[in-house]
DNA sequence: ATAGCAATAGACTGACTGGTCTACTTTGAG
DNA sequence: CTCAAAGTAGACCAGTCAGTCTATTGCTAT
């Protein structure tokens, strides 16, 4: 696991260019090309494309972790404002890229989840640890007392991720941050409320 | 658009198998394998694979919708008795297809939303059509007095459509129709509720 | 009967795919 | 200084891709 940059400047162009087209639609060509690398490299660090694919997914959810981390578990924030400033870096992004890439986990859960069991269970993995994220952060709010207590965190940190999820794939099609914004004003709305006394 | 059976074969295995594999991991000598039809008939009625996308996809949204109308718009029925029984049907066919297909625009949206814009219209223009359909059905339900007035039904529909489609991405890759349930669970329970008197 | 068109049939093309192979260069330990 | 291993380099491979081409069949109107 030596790091001597080859490896990172592969990955780090896979990244993008699977972001952006897809897995199936990169070809290892177009990789090799957009960062100067050699074939041979390639299959030196790499043992196939799937192998490459499981290193892009992984350096991806471990780079996001750090992210997800000091956003969700700053103390510093009220629980429920850390939620919103995750929602709110999440638009932003999108807007950054035109609404074009989305998220690399729900893009390649969408397109390899059939395809390849390896694939799936990888990014299951990381599905789950950002729920875990979630998890944490509700049960600060649950224990403030800023949200109701008849949902288990669980439930509404899978609820808030799927939610979170489909519309930034509706985002895509639409070119538009505006069911992101539905998605973040109804569940702030009619969700994540005071108990009623 | 004369309809000899050879067109549609063509579209039917490509729906089945575009579903499974994804647009770009679907190779036209696949489709055609599949159905026993050869090539020259495939450029005779479609002028590339795109166009032939594009069919499979408005085949898909029509005969879809035509159950949407049945089950939205079946007046025989409580609005939001409607809407469960959508989920169910939508949670039904997971199972049935041991959770690897999920939903052929959703999928689409997301592998092709960023790599042709001809795509990206045609598959919102479904997801438009599908969000007006569930916009008349909460316009029932809010005439009824069966949900609250304070957010309007158009936005609650996109709520729903992003929420599910985001469901569904999950259940995929989890294996399980868990978060189909959790999203109408916290869906009913929170959000399309009666007001409060 | 036959002309003309819709449709079938599949061999073929050039470009590109993931992956292999051999040769060369750099590096670091002894 | 030596030598093996790590890494670079890219030509090359078989297979597949979307798409083209020509030839043939089946039907229908005259």
């Amino acid at each position: 696991m030596k790091n001597n940059g080859t490896r990172d400047k592969l990955i780090d162009s896979g990244a993008q260019l699977i972001s952006q087209q897809g897995y199936n639609a990169t070809g290892i060509n177009a990789v090799l090309k957009s960062c100067g690398v050699p074939k041979g490299s390639f299959y030196h660090y790499f043992s196939s494309k799937e192998d490459f694919g499981l290193a892009v997914i992984e350096r991806f959810a471990t780079t996001y972790d750090e992210t997800l981390v000091a956003i969700l578990e700053d103390n510093d924030t009220p629980p429920l404002e850390r939620l919103k400033r995750y929602f709110a870096t999440g638009r932003d992004y999108m807007l950054a890229c035109d609404h074009t890439t989305g998220c690399l986990i729900g893009n390649l859960g969408q397109e390899l989840s059939g395809q390849s069991d390896t694939f799936r269970d990888a990014l299951n993995l990381v599905f789950q640890r950002w729920e875990q994220r979630f998890v944490s952060c509700l049960q600060d709010a649950k224990a403030r007392g800023d949200i109701a207590t008849c949902i288990a965190p669980e439930a509404l940190a899978g609820f808030i991720l799927t939610g979170w999820e489909g519309a930034i794939l509706r985002a895509k099609t639409l070119k538009s941050v505006a069911p992101m914004e539905q998605f973040e004003m109804i569940l702030f709305q009619q969700v994540l409320v005071r108990p009623s006394p």
